[in-house]
DNA sequence: AGCATACCCGAGTAAAATTGTCAATTATTT
DNA sequence: AAATAATTGACAATTTTACTCGGGTATGCT
């Protein structure tokens, strides 16, 4: 049971965005620099999180990615949505048409219930309340 | 975000085992037929129910395994547990010892959160209620 | 126009994890 | 002794992960 780096570094990509964006473009070059992150992973990464709406791109010179949405409007399970990670903990339950054990299985309804919780969690967080929270770590840090 | 396959036999193994146990030892055999999972890939799990205690083996012929502890003692997370599978999503959280990252992560409390919560939930269900699930299943299908 | 910046995209790949198998042994009962 | 069944360690196939690489394309600046 185990997160991928996949999604914690979107998440991570996107909190460095909405800290370093103040309305203007931030390129991956900058984000890459700051999060230790490999450009080109970060591009693929980035592919995906505009396909899923939660950024935009600005091409050319003084480019770069900008949120699609207030911050407060995106949550973090919308995120690792966005990079294919599934949140539902068992491949049967992936498919929307249902699962086939449906029935059979004496399992299944604790990996439904356990994949609903997980969803439940991830989405009453927000990336305004990760950005808050990094600003106050900065702080810290700072005083 | 997956279970592993592991886990999920684990799980429905131990149901079985519970379900067809009068008291009297059930044999890997039984359970591999039953549940369609190889005898091997069994025995390499029950290896580890025994030694995170879950379990007791029987040797010689009319032998095999007993639940070490009444089925209602038994939580999920336990199960997941000995079969060496982590619960924490992240890496960096496994040691005892605590994260490294701990101040400079800012995703660090989504994770450990999120932790919390499976463990919360997949700790709130025992054996026993498995297995009584299970057993109206199979009334419902017999009727 | 020409150049630099920065996004865009698909294919490929090495390492790690997962999911097993195989062979040989030990303990127990009949 | 013979049969049953757990025990153990080594090994192998497959899949997934976490990337890199090599080219594109759009845009702004001089």
């Amino acid at each position: 049971m185990r997160m991928s780096t996949k999604a914690q570094y979107a998440v991570r990509a996107m909190v460095n965005l909405n800290l370093h964006s103040g309305g203007s473009p931030v390129s991956l070059r900058d984000i890459s620099l700051r999060e230790s992150i490999s450009l080109t992973y970060l591009e693929q990464l980035f592919v995906k999180l505009r396909r899923g709406k939660l950024v935009k791109s600005v091409r050319g010179p003084g480019g770069g990615y900008l949120l699609a949405r207030p911050a407060r409007d995106i949550q973090v399970d919308e995120i690792i949505d966005s990079v294919e990670e599934s949140l539902v903990p068992v491949a049967c339950m992936d498919q929307k048409h249902g699962c086939l054990c449906d029935d059979q299985c004496v399992t299944h309804n604790v990996w439904h219930g356990l994949g609903e919780r997980i969803r439940q969690f991830l989405s009453s967080i927000t990336l305004a309340d990760l950005t808050e929270e990094a600003q106050r770590k900065i702080k810290q840090v700072n005083s």
